[in-house]
DNA sequence: CAGCATCCAGCTTGATACTG
DNA sequence: CAGTATCAAGCTGGATGCTG
């Protein structure tokens, strides 16, 4: 009866995103988040070391991409091997969690880059009738 | 043979998301950042007031939410109606265009807050290897 | 190669006050 | 109710320099 139920009978999630403090937002931020999706998305093709993945995800720092890995990795999402080889090698990949993640994420991005037409249209007749404000 | 390469061939989209410069970038950014993902999800399940909204997307601000409306509605993901009455009254509707993207982020949505018990655990398990550093 | 530590500019955000 | 305007503050994120 009241306005925060959101979902069906007997289907109910302990966990709401909808809800300041639940933890769940914390981990869509990481995983929607600039980085975090397109570091997803890289992934998702199969394992990247530190820095392929840095030249694929373009305009990420070494610092956020660092951050985005640690962040990934601690909510189980991505998987870290360091080889002790000199010179270094580290090889990440995601985690069965982190491609079930990925797929829906890669969906939802592919279906946004399909709809980009539609998108910048929208803009120019939005900017059009209210653009001289 | 370039490292660039992310489609399969015979369906290559003019958009890539993993580019800096494509516009799809900002859009993703505005349906997946903290408020463009909530506001999007309360609205899948119908349309809504200003305040409605504010109340659902626990923790928005009044500029926040304005500013996250307004620019989902000029991607042309959100309609907005408003009614010349006196108090006003302004509904906030997803285009079909904005369900569909609805759609694909709240199966990720769903699936992040499913998983929330595998995340939480993967956390202790990282805090307790590298917890005192 | 694969990062971490530090600094700091600037953008984002929240609070507050005000308008139609 | 449905916003806009303004301002301070804090967090984000880039640049730089250094380590193993």
């Amino acid at each position: 009866m009241t306005t925060t139920e959101r979902r069906p009978e007997g289907q109910e999630f302990p966990f709401n995103v909808f809800a300041k403090a639940c933890p769940s937002r914390g981990t869509l931020e990481h995983v929607t988040g600039r980085w975090g999706a397109l570091t997803l998305g890289s992934l998702y093709e199969g394992s990247l070391r530190f820095n392929e993945l840095r030249r694929r995800v373009d305009g990420v720092s070494e610092k956020m991409l660092s951050q985005t890995l640690h962040a990934l990795e601690r909510d189980g999402l991505v998987l870290r091997e360091a080889q002790p080889t000199n010179p270094p090698r580290v090889d990440y990949e995601l985690t069965p969690l982190g491609r079930e993640v990925a797929e829906r994420l890669l969906a939802l991005i592919r279906h946004v880059e399909a709809s980009m037409d539609a998108v910048l249209q929208a803009r120019d007749r939005y900017d059009e009738t209210r653009g001289a404000r």
